[in-house]
DNA sequence: CGCGATTACTTGTTCCGACAACCAATACGA
DNA sequence: TCGTATTGGTTGTCGGAACAAGTAATCGCG
């Protein structure tokens, strides 16, 4: 049994350990923001943003946990949640009834646009303003390659408008 | 109630997009490869990896802690499961009565060694192999970046040789 | 048709993490 | 030296997520 492993040069470990730094804080500090001002979840903000941006303001269950990365158990309990809420709305497919649609209501409008404010100035803050315009794009190109591994069928990036935040989702209402 | 938030240009919304997929994705693929092949979390696996490259493989809870991002009740609970499992080994600290020290045991060290090899081609295959030497730095810059911002103190990426994956762990024993 | 396979969700169970309450030991001030 | 505040860890409880099983509707092929 050869070890044929190759192993972390210095300059690649050195990166690595500040990639997975980085992917272990930026869920928690985007959660903390939005949960103390807006009493939501970083993961249903982002639902209730792809349902904003989605035609109708409407998606299947399916393609919302596609789009979130979500399995569908877990998009079902965070639907009805959303749904007590007065967030969102559930009713049956019409062209395939064994489909669910889910719908962003007028209440989950303003929550969204409540909380972008917020949220757009901690991603700035924290991520953006930090980094040069270069690194902006530099930034773009080295997560693009990772997801061509993490996500081929770019499932969390197709984004349409997605985070075309504040403004744009104000005017697809 | 002016409206004076610095929206996201393109060119920001999509480099945010991206490394928002790319938070998301990523734990999730590490542990599912560690869980398949070392019935480790990603989590448990960097906790034994601190502690095998501290000395006398013994660290404080606390500091443990501390590196690994976890609270401390979070961390015990952990702990409890890798003792019961043979993994490390728990004992008072001598210098301070109210203090726990954690030590991983040769079973662990075995484990880390064993899980290592997989972990790392996982590593490379889903991102250091898909970058250029050029891009590798720039990750660096980029992480270290955002990382004064989410981690000033460097809890995470004091890394001693945290990361001198397989052979570097071997040495240390 | 009609039966198996597939797709779309929901529900139930189990495990893990966060928060809070708690216990133990030290430090410090009167 | 006594009492209080602080630090270090553990335990209990609750909510959240994954996995698996169950239901319902459509598809596909004979």
């Amino acid at each position: 049994m050869t070890d044929d492993t190759r192993w972390l040069s210095t300059e690649e470990s050195a990166a690595w350990v500040r990639l997975v730094a980085l992917a272990e804080l930026l869920p928690g500090a985007l959660d903390a923001q939005l949960l103390r001002d807006a009493q939501i979840t970083h993961f249903e903000y982002a639902a209730l943003m792809a349902l904003a941006a989605a035609p109708d303001r409407t998606m299947r269950m399916t393609a919302l946990a596609a789009r979130t990365n979500a399995t569908l158990p877990r998009l079902s309990h965070v639907a009805r949640r959303l749904e007590e809420r007065g967030l969102i709305r559930r009713f049956p497919c019409p062209e395939d009834r064994r489909a669910t649609n889910a719908t962003i209501t007028e209440a989950g409008m303003r929550l969204i646009d409540e909380a972008a404010p917020g949220h757009v100035d901690t991603v700035r803050r924290n991520v953006l303003d930090v980094l040069t315009p270069e690194q902006l794009h530099q930034l773009y190109d080295i997560a693009g390659a990772v997801l061509t591994r993490l996500d081929p069928d770019e499932r969390l990036t197709a984004t349409a408008c997605q985070f075309s935040e504040g403004p744009a989702i104000a005017r697809a209402g």
